[in-house]
This record gives C-alpha cells, sequence and structure tokens, in this order.
DNA sequence: GGATTGTAAATTGTTTACAATCCGCTTGAC
DNA sequence: GTCAAGCGGATTGTAAACAATTTACAATCC
C-alpha cells in the first residue's frame, strides 16, 4: 500500500522508507553492522543507491555512520535530548496544522482515512513495522502538506523519537489517537486537531 | 584554517563546508543548475563523492534537489517558516549550552578564540564567505559539544535561517556578539552565555 | 506561421571494477 | 603462555564506464 502518496517515487525513496521503518520496529539489531551487499542484493540494485539511503538515514539519526566501518542501527536519545526533541516536534506539527487545515482536499482526506484503515488493521495483528510506517505516514502526511521543506528537518526529529518505538505496548490507544486527530482535520477544526495532536506526542 | 575541529575529516565533510559557506554567501546564483562534473572537476574527486555532498547539502536545505535535473541553490524560508525556524533553534542553543558549558575544556576555549579572531579578520575584510563559515563554525562547535546527533538537526535548521546570510549589513555587530558570547562561555556563565546567545539569534 | 515530432547533445542515475581500509587469525619470538 | 607482527578475507571508498532521462534544436506537418 502507498502510505506516502507521490507522483515519482524513485526507488531509493522507497528503500529509506522501507528500511527505516524495519529499524524503528526494533525488526534490526543494533549490535551488528549492515552491510551494504546484503542490502543491495535484497533490493536488487547495486550499491550506489544503497550508499545514499544509509547516508540519508544515517543524517535522520536511525543509522549511525562511521568511516570505513559502515552504518549500525543508532541508539535511542538520552533522556534530556528526548525532551528537546519532542518539544520541536509537538512545535512544528501544531505550526504545520495551522499553514495546512484551511488547504486541504478530499483527497488528502481520503488518504488520511486510507492510512488510519492500514493502521487500524496493522494494530489488531500486532504488525509493528507497519505499525511505525503508519504512525508516521499519518503525521508527515500533515507536515508535508505544510511544507516540503519542514518535513526533512521533522523526519530527522522524529525518527530519531521513535527508535524506541518497538517499546510500545498502547495499541488500542494508538488508534484511538489518530482517530482523534483525523476526525478533527476532517471537520477543519484547527484547535480540536492541534490538541489531538498534543496528546498524541508524549 | 580548520574551523570545525574534528580527527578525521573526510573529502566529503570539506566540500560539503567549502560549499555550503560559498552559497550561504551568495556567490552562487540560484538560477542556474550546479553541475556534478563541474563540481568533480574542481575538488579533483569523481562524480561519486560529489553526489553524496549534494544529497547532504539537499536535506540541509541549502540546495534543492529534482529527480533526474540535479539540484540549484535553494531560495530562503517563508516568513512564518523563518519565525518558526527561528524558534527552534533557540531553543536548541540554549539548550546545548546547559549541556556543554560545564564540560568545555581549555582547547575548546582556544578554538572559539581562534573562530572569533578569524571572524574578526573576515568582517574587516568584508569577505561574506568567510565570515557565513566562521559564524556557523562558532555556533556548531558549541552544538557539537553538547550533542553530535543534535549538530545534523541543527545544521538543516540554522542554514536554511542563513540562506540570505549575504544580504547582512551589521558587520560590526555580528563581531560585537559574537565576543559577548565566547566571553561569556569562557567564564562558564550560563546565563549570560544564553542570553547574548539569544540577542545573536534575529 | 505555429505546433508537433524526431533527433542529438548534455546530464543524471546506475552498475561494475578497482583501490584503500579494517578485522580476525595465524605465526613466531620471547 | 602471552603478546605483537603480519597475512588474507571481507568491507568500505573511489573511479570510470554504461544506461536512462532530460533538454535544446531542427525538421516536418497542418
Amino acid at each position: 500500500m502507498q502510505l506516502v502518496e507521490q507522483p515519482v517515487r524513485s526507488v531509493r525513496e522507497q528503500i529509506v522508507d522501507t528500511v527505516r521503518a524495519e529499524v524503528l520496529a526494533g525488526a534490526w539489531s543494533n549490535d551488528e553492522p549492515v552491510r551494504e551487499q546484503a542490502l543491495a542484493k535484497r533490493f536488487g540494485v547495486s550499491r550506489g543507491p544503497i550508499r545514499d539511503v544509509l547516508q540519508q538515514l544515517s543524517r535522520e539519526g536511525v543509522l549511525i555512520y562511521r568511516p570505513n566501518k559502515g552504518v549500525r542501527v543508532n541508539t535511542p536519545p538520552a533522556e534530556a535530548e528526548r525532551q528537546l526533541l519532542q518539544s520541536m516536534r509537538r512545535e512544528m506539527e501544531i505550526f504545520c496544522l495551522g499553514q495546512c487545515i484551511d488547504q486541504l482536499t478530499e483527497a488528502d482526506d481520503e488518504q488520511l482515512e486510507r492510512i488510519l484503515a492500514e493502521l487500524t488493521r496493522a494494530c489488531a495483528k500486532g504488525d509493528l513495522s507497519a505499525i511505525a510506517d503508519c504512525d508516521l505516514a499519518l503525521h508527515r502526511t500533515l507536515v508535508r502538506r505544510a511544507s516540503g521543506e519542514l518535513e526533512a528537518i521533522w523526519l530527522s526529529i522524529t525518527s530519531r523519537l521513535l527508535m524506541d518505538y518497538s517499546r510500545i505496548d498502547r495499541l488500542v490507544e494508538i488508534v484511538a489517537e489518530h482517530e482523534a486527530i483525523v476526525k478533527a482535520v476532517k471537520n477543519r477544526n484547527l484547535k480540536s486537531a492541534q490538541r489531538a495532536i498534543n496528546a498524541n506526542i508524549i
């Protein structure tokens, strides 16, 4: 399913999103290094594009890069840093909601509903990778509508915050919280949507 | 002069810093695209590393990338975005000062003094590229001391804010403001340093 | 004349080949 | 037995060749 809609989605971006979702879901160990060749073989491309993917994910904070030694899965931020990032994420999403809510189309609403449906299904199945992907995709859609420029910054903040996504144990709440967000957004109720976002970012 | 100290400074990072400083100083037009081969020739490397550099600067917001069409110099953020980024930058630098000020060494002080001296010289000569480089390097040093993780995020925020650095007309104030920062930091006076940072970020 | 299609040059995207570096292991001296 | 030097495989870093796409311009059609 295409969670982050985009006319032309380059191969690299697809791989980036796939790998990120898997890492956030805790599918990868952070003890053993990520091998370029293994990924290249898996995705059916050569090492070049894979290196681009690993570089991008390193800048996002999902992976960590050390010269001549490749990349590993990064560790979640320390508590103080986490609070700072949390605060910045809130500030960004509140801002982006205000920017985009009045110019959203019905197509956007449908997109959000699709992601929400997929999220619900993933939660029912307990598919952590899909849950992480959907959670990120829903917020990301709103941020992107506000500003493509801010999207990259937002991703590098939020990815780090979700580094210990695999520890989540409140599957039911996740669905409810995102339902509240989508509902408020569809009603174009800014205040209500911002409250819902605030409640979701914890 | 080595403004951003680092034991092993890869070729790519050097090129990144050089290109960024030039773009921020307004040395590059934003109408004509940046050609990979021209840069490769200039820095004496092949297109591979150059592509990495352009990708990184695109994620920082200095350049803007469009599939199959290469990169161009990005435009400064709109006013609303600018204010958001400004606020986030403040929040980060204030936080980072608090984190790092008690663990700074004399070597760090000397590093700051070196950058300050270079900044003074650059301002006297009106060398915009060097001024941009020094301004960024001074703040960056403090951020890096607090957290290498936060450095990448901070860069992608601050680079965008400095996109119209070439318009600065207050060369004298720039020196004075940074002198105040360095002085307060050397005295390990957190409150005073945070005030100085706040006054500098406008 | 204006619009459209075809073609060639330029540029980006990808692959492949090669050089440099790292890591585990053996080997040998002490 | 312990430790260091060095060898060999594996992995990353770089360069160069190849494929795909875009762009500009010329030829053709209406």
